[in-house]
DNA sequence: CTCCGTTATTTCTGTCGTAGAAATAAGTCA
DNA sequence: TGACTTATTTCTACGACAGAAATAACGGAG
């Protein structure tokens, strides 16, 4: 009756049944490759501890014994995901699934690691009181599964995370080297993993987004700046330069604009909020916020329908770049810039036609429209993963 | 004494020596996650085979007991790799690590399936007689392991191919579901298998190019079009696109001259051989060799200069695309075209560099020199491959 | 020259994860 | 009600693995 941690065939049954739950052990057994005997065995362990439960599934009309399809306790803890910004922390509270249940943001008031710190624990207390979580709470093998308890917090910061603990760069606070996940399980008291925020966005992705039954597909995140992350292989793609931003500063249009570094016409002159809003500034002559450019744009205003309409065409090259040099069939947008899809998603589908094969597999692009809590959700399923991982089990 | 496949570990194992050996099995313990003892009963029927071999590694100052590091015995087949183009079969006698021992050529007269499987047939035999090596050859599990046996033959075509088995699709030759590995095998009575032509190259450098010990790397081939592979985690990344040439038309610049798809200054409009001697050839006001523009614009000749110089810019550039979204840093250049590397390569660099963070991993680049060769080279990778997935030894 | 220390490899043995086969279960349909 | 089908469980054997100990082959110090 020791705990041992999960084997490589547990963890992936319990990875298998949080993203494609409902399923039936011999759905399962075919997906896993793994005999209806080792399905049996297996999946015992977490319907004891009840992280799974049994569903009925009432298919009518099918002979055979009715399948008893496996799924998680979407409820058994809570998870916050935290997103560092140079000028705030959003934070939201989600289930094991990842699907937001409140969500709350708080301005720092400087870049001392020790202020951010008690931000961001003011934070995560403020949203485990939302959603009627404790916090001190446990992992997912000790204690009750009822949500009453904080299963982990993710925090995901623009720059370079190692080995989930430490911030070794993050140039919008000015850190180097900071133990961030110690000192924030120091004042928690629970588990704490961080991540690149475009990683974590993309392991979201991967779990829990529209593409998450891809085993390879790009995102693309438009906000203050262009990101980009990549699953191959079912694996996020991350290398020692994951943080800087390679998807960021793309040729796109040599007639475009001139991002902060120089570059003409690359994805963040082209596609970052802040050069749009600039751009149709200029033309209005007066400041204008990005909502309202979209307005204007829907409405047919010549200035903002000429940048939303170059941006759709750079946004649909850039599509295009993506999809025949990684090969994938998925591309997923997400950030807070992605209104922009509403206005020039079909100029971006023709430029994207236009640069691919006509008998090549169609790019099936999906709009996450939640906007800038994605970045926060995407911390939360970084604590989730985490926590599965971390997972030990009766033998 | 019963013949049984290879298991994971054991194919594993075989791959590993035969890409990085000789090596020591404390060494390959470590690289593949394997005991000592592990280690031992893996190898031992490799040796008992005679397709490891042990060599004595004097390693002066050492201490402890001396390693007996393994290697695969390269000369215990010959393998056959075919190109396939519209016009001839182009092919190459290698060893186990497909270093090339002899080559030859014949063109097709016509498209029709006898007629090409016989002039493939009369040039596999060709190949072996060269290499002394006999027909009806066995696998790498029966008879003696000293090269006077072709272990099978590997065939590439611009196309798609299924299973290794059917070209589907080969607009060169005008084909459409041919069970051309069944018709070569009747013929030959050895192993034959088949491969997208850029894949099997991929597959080639990924076991026996300059590129093998990064699991992730591109590869970009230049010749009469422009063709692109791509390994990730690992693994050569195959779709059901593989075959349309999805890298053959990527625009790298606007002021380029058009493709035969209309694609202005696309990849195959700025690299492919017959764009940059049609360019060359304009201004010089006759037609000219590909041989011949390399050497002009060696000797600074300005016509050739400036195609070559808008050449080098756009692989730059492309190689910019290739790095920054596959996140890879490693880049392969291969195929008949790669002399522009001589005279257009510091361009190339700086135009990468131009479109790269400063503070980014550099991006190696690898050029494969062997020109055409290459692609049958890369066939015979495919064989070989095939051979060890198809290996049996005691248990 | 002998002994000690180090590293590599082999041998022995037990453990763990797996699947095959049979049994059991739960439905539909005639 | 019985036959058939599909799902799941139980029982049992097998194979791959590693830990530990033994063996091997060196270099270096005394």
């Amino acid at each position: 009756m020791t705990q041992v941690e999960l084997g490589d065939s547990a963890r992936e049954l319990a990875r298998e049944v949080l993203i494609h739950g409902p399923i039936s052990r011999a759905d399962l057994g075919r997906r896993l490759g793994l005999s209806p005997a080792s399905l049996t065995r297996l999946s015992k362990p977490f319907l004891d501890r009840g992280l799974f439960v049994e569903t009925a599934e009432a298919v009518q009309g099918a002979t055979g014994r009715p399948a008893r399809p496996l799924d998680v306790r979407v409820d058994a803890r809570r998870f916050v995901g935290i997103k560092l910004t140079g000028e705030a922390a959003y934070g939201v509270l989600t289930d094991l699934r990842a699907t937001a249940l409140a969500q709350a943001s708080r301005e720092l008031d400087g870049h001392d690691v020790e202020r951010v710190v008690d931000v961001i624990a003011g934070l995560v207390a403020e949203l485990a009181d939302d959603g009627g979580a404790a916090l001190g709470g446990a992992g997912l093998d000790g204690g009750a599964l009822d949500g009453s308890a904080l299963g982990g917090v993710g925090l995901s910061i623009g720059g370079n995370v190692t080995d989930q603990r430490v911030v070794t760069r993050a140039p919008f606070l000015g850190w180097r080297d900071v133990p961030l996940a110690d000192l924030l399980e120091a004042r928690l008291g629970i588990p704490v993993d961080l991540e690149n925020d475009v990683t974590a966005l993309t392991t979201a992705e991967q779990w829990f987004g529209p593409a998450r039954a891809h085993d390879a597909f790009a995102v693309v995140t438009v906000g203050a700046g262009v990101g980009y992350g990549l699953v191959m292989h079912d694996r996020v793609v991350t290398t020692p330069d994951t943080g800087l931003g390679l998807g960021g500063h793309l040729p796109l249009d040599q007639n475009g604009p001139l991002c902060l570094d120089g570059h003409r016409g690359c994805s963040t002159a082209m596609l970052a909020i802040p050069s749009i809003c600039a751009q149709v500034g200029i033309a209005l002559g007066r400041e204008v916020g990005y909502d309202e450019v979209l307005e204007l744009a829907a409405a047919g205003h010549p200035a903002a329908r000429s940048v939303t309409d170059a941006a759709g065409r750079a946004l649909g090259r850039m599509m295009g770049y993506i999809a025949n040099l990684t090969m994938v069939d998925a591309i997923v947008l997400s950030g807070e810039g992605v209104g922009l899809w509403e206005v020039a998603g079909d100029t971006a589908l023709a430029a994207l036609a236009a640069d691919r094969d006509p008998e090549a597999t169609p790019v099936e692009v999906h709009v996450d429209a939640a906007g800038f809590s994605s970045w926060a959700r995407g911390a939360a399923a970084v604590a989730i993963q985490a926590s599965l991982a971390r997972l030990r089990l009766p033998a």
